[in-house]
DNA sequence: TCCCAGGTAGATC
DNA sequence: GATCTACATGGG
């Protein structure tokens, strides 16, 4: 399909996501010319994405045929042949998965309004989207997130999916995972997730896989309540109630597990919850905020967050995200 | 070796 | 209520 204000390496890159593998890049940025192939587990998937210029490509690997019977005749496919996914899967779960159904040309216009000086920062970073992503993954994935580095988190994140994950495919011989569902994430103790490397996060993980657990049991027992029809009609879970709520509601729901605070609780409204007015402050947003806003001065988080929601609104994870690309990547860019 | 990383909870003032 | 610090680990 064709694409406008969407670069997928950006997309990918940026540090919303942690579970993905560059196959292709072929060093452009500019979306006349790049060209980027990914795999991407997401959604219980494994999905071959590629990008070439502003044509969107999805594919999945062809099945290997080899174990299933009365096909013998058939040649297998080569090793790394691809096919594109079903156009339901792409309509279905990709194209929202990837925000493809937004339109980013009005969101830079109303960040531009409310700051002139972000164009030139929007106009670099151009295409990127924020992805709607599974929410326990992308809860434990910002648990893992605090006080570590980027190429860190993708480690851990990747080490969990192979160890307590499905495998979602192969490629060229190798397989990929997807991160763990929640029912699987119940089974993993702090101990294994100690000998993850994870760290003084052990704790905060298992405490988080407690709450999933807490809540779809509460889910369950409300349900059971209900005559069958009703039962299948309202069927929700967790993901679906909080969405449901008000930004600050929700908010308040997730700061009750242990180990997410602040910006994490951000981060899940942000990157799996729909709520894109979220504003998360870490290090590099604080001090770009500090800079642009405050005269350099040293400034409470609590203080940027409120100036950010003043300034940007209902737009303020989409600045976020920008500001963010721009003060991690100016220096080295 | 030291410093830093998409922070948070608990202690202390 | 605002500030200080321990917490594990790995990359630069």
């Amino acid at each position: 399909m064709k694409v406008k204000d969407f670069n997928l390496k950006q997309t990918l890159e940026c540090g919303q996501c942690f579970n993905f593998e560059k196959i292709t890049d072929n060093g452009s940025d500019d979306i006349k010319d790049c060209f980027y192939e990914y795999i991407v587990l997401a959604k219980g998937r494994m999905l071959y994405v590629r990008q070439a210029a502003d044509e969107l490509f999805f594919l999945r690997p062809i099945k290997d045929k080899s174990d299933e019977k009365c096909s013998c005749e058939l040649p297998d496919p080569a090793d790394g042949e691809l096919e594109s996914c079903p156009s339901d899967e792409i309509r279905n779960i990709w194209i929202p998965y990837f925000d493809l159904e937004r339109d980013y040309g009005l969101i830079k216009e109303k960040i531009i309004q409310a700051d002139e000086r972000l164009k030139d920062i929007i106009g670099q970073y151009y295409g990127v989207r924020i992805l709607n992503q599974d929410f326990a993954e992308c809860l434990m994935s910002f648990i893992i997130s605090q006080n570590s580095n980027i190429p860190r988190i993708r480690k851990t994140v990747g080490s969990i999916g192979r160890k307590y994950g499905r495998q979602a495919g192969s490629y060229k011989g190798k397989d990929y995972y997807v991160f763990p569902e929640e029912d699987q994430l119940d089974k993993i103790s702090e101990e294994d997730y100690r000998e993850l490397k994870t760290g003084f996060r052990a704790a905060y993980l298992r405490s988080a896989a407690d709450w999933l657990a807490k809540k779809r049991g509460a889910e369950e027992r409300q349900l059971q309540k209900r005559d069958a029809d009703e039962r299948l009609a309202k069927k929700r879970g967790t993901e679906e109630r909080l969405k449901e709520m008000s930004f600050t509601e929700a908010k308040a729901e997730l700061m009750q597990i242990k180990g997410v605070g602040d910006k994490v609780a951000d981060c899940v409204l942000l990157f799996s919850l729909a709520f894109r007015n979220a504003f998360p402050v870490d290090v590099w947003i604080k001090r770009i905020m500090e800079e642009m806003y405050f005269d350099g001065e040293l400034t409470d988080k609590k203080v940027i967050e409120a100036y950010a929601d003043g300034k940007f609104g209902e737009y303020g994870g989409y600045a976020q995200q920008y500001l963010f690309m721009y003060a991690r990547n100016r220096g080295n860019a």
